[in-house]
DNA sequence: CCGGGTGGTTTCCGTTGGTAACTCACGCTA
DNA sequence: TAGCGTGAGTTACCAACGGAAACCACCCGG
């Protein structure tokens, strides 16, 4: 964006700020993972499954500053950490689970259309090919001659 | 993840599935955008502000494939391209909406909470420093002596 | 021929995310 | 005494994603 790039800030900057604090990958999972009480880190990343260590810590260090989360160090050995949801997390656990429940109920119909678009249009690459391609082929319903790789 | 690391898969990886689809940095913002009828390219790059044209032509590309937007291509002179919510994007606007405008509400909350993170917690450096800092020094109500440089 | 406006792609580079190994501090086992 | 397992976290390395800017194709006005 440029400078002299003039337009009108209506609700969006700083609702876009607020968004690409909670718009790591794995931000709504860890939030909706920790909605029904307290949870302790390898606890959360067993749950989650799939996210590292790293990007774990990373996005709980940033819900911590953000005020969405407390961290509570227990010096045990080996130490204990649980995480656990401040007011302001659980206020915008409310929204979030919604996106979260919206996701899960209607996942078939991302996939029909994400089928329909690519018997539609055979030649069209995604984008983003990783995650793409993982949707794919992952739990749909029959997904032979997946137009992906093809090109 | 390791292969032989067994989790349960509650209702947390379809959910992540559909969410690394949606999660992209800007997918909130411009479906939100869109809830008002149907928008060509540069006016929903103006009105957003701050994205640029490559990524969002992936992610309108992506939403398209998902089958939460439509694309109109209008042959004229200058070529016209408009952007519609579908049905199945409408329904996704509702909880992005809601997530959206608690951005919006609680933005301030937001701040405070960062600004007395960083007052108790001196030392602490946030991973995710371009945005941070960007979100510090922005709109807030008093970014002087903003501890995140000083480190 | 130059510049403007539109939608889009390409190039380069910084940031984010993933993988795997390592650390710390202890108790258990051999 | 040495080695192993634990739990939270860090580090090094690397691929993918996101951002800035340039370029493309198209036609019109001057």
């Amino acid at each position: 964006m440029k400078p002299g790039d003039t337009y009108t800030p209506h609700d969006c900057r700083p609702v876009g700020e607020i968004l690409n604090q909670i718009g790591g990958k794995w931000t709504v999972l860890i939030i909706t993972r920790l909605k029904h009480g307290p949870m302790r880190f390898s606890e959360l990343k067993r749950l989650i499954g799939g996210i590292s260590q790293k990007v774990l810590t990373a996005t709980l260090r940033e819900l911590e500053m953000n005020g969405f989360v407390t961290r509570t160090v227990t010096p045990s050995i080996p130490p204990r950490v649980d995480y656990e949801l401040t007011d302001l997390g659980r206020e915008l656990l409310v929204p979030l689970d919604a996106v979260s429940e919206w996701a899960l109920a209607n996942r078939q119909r991302v996939l029909d259309a994400r089928k329909a678009f690519f018997e539609q249009n055979p030649d069209a690459v995604p984008p983003r090919i990783g995650q793409v391609a993982t949707l794919i082929h992952s739990g749909n319903s029959s997904d032979s001659s997946a137009p992906v790789a093809g090109g």
